[in-house]
DNA sequence: GATTTGATTCTCT
DNA sequence: GAGAATCAAATCC
């Protein structure tokens, strides 16, 4: 079968499908991707890279298979797989998951959060369930270090939902995002406030 | 050097 | 459904 860095140099939304349902560990706690978005950097508006390399998006031009951490709102950590070739900036962002070990060190660093379908609901409670840090960008997912990642089985085409994009005010409507079809821990969809309706007014409804 | 935006989430109304 | 919280990076002049 192909390696897994051979699956995370495809192109982004083939890589996106292949994380769902891999299961990433973060210093002994796993969570097993329920929901991802895919973003290419050369001809997407809703990428960080779409305007080029700067020191924050670095790691998205480098090698597949490293992780791309980023804060969000000043708040929230996010991850996101680099994929792609090196050169090219493409990766896929974590939004979802469900903790499958280190449930219980999950449980205390949630707390007073007690519904594991909370703990990793959207990409900002994914990382702080995982316990991701500014320092763990770049991480290499293959080397077997304190971060990992190891795809599973591709789960059958009648498991998988796909939609648009959540909150992007960029491409809003390119369906980009997927996930385990009827898995709890995925949001319900929310545009961003920011997003230009699609049509002349025909939108603006949910 | 100043201003603005953001791939979010939570809480209140 | 709407607004606040809060840090850093990118863009603009």
């Amino acid at each position: 079968m192909a390696s897994a860095r051979a699956v995370l140099s495809g192109d982004a939304p083939d890589v996106a499908v292949g994380l769902l349902g891999a299961a990433l560990t973060v210093r002994g706690v796993t969570a097993r991707i329920v929901e991802v978005e895919a973003y290419a950097g050369d001809h997407d508006p809703a990428s960080h890279a779409y305007r080029g390399r700067t020191p924050r998006t670095a790691v998205m031009f480098g090698p597949a298979g490293h992780l791309y951490v980023y804060r969000s709102h000043g708040i929230h950590l996010c991850m996101n797989v680099t994929c792609g070739t090196e050169g090219r900036a493409a990766a896929v962002l974590l939004r979802a998951g469900r903790i499958t070990a280190g449930a219980d060190r999950v449980a205390a660093r949630r707390a007073p959060i007690t519904d594991p379908v909370r703990w990793a609901r959207g990409p900002g409670n994914l990382g702080a369930a995982l316990g991701i840090a500014p320092e763990d960008d770049g991480a290499d997912l293959l080397a077997g270090g304190a971060i990992s990642l190891v795809l599973g089985p591709r789960p059958a085409p009648e498991d998988i939902a796909r939609g648009p994009r959540v909150g992007v005010s960029q491409n809003a409507d390119v369906p980009w995002r997927w996930w385990l079809a009827g898995a709890p821990e995925v949001s319900a969809y929310r545009r961003s406030p920011r997003a230009p309706l699609p049509g002349s007014g025909a939108d603006g409804r949910r």
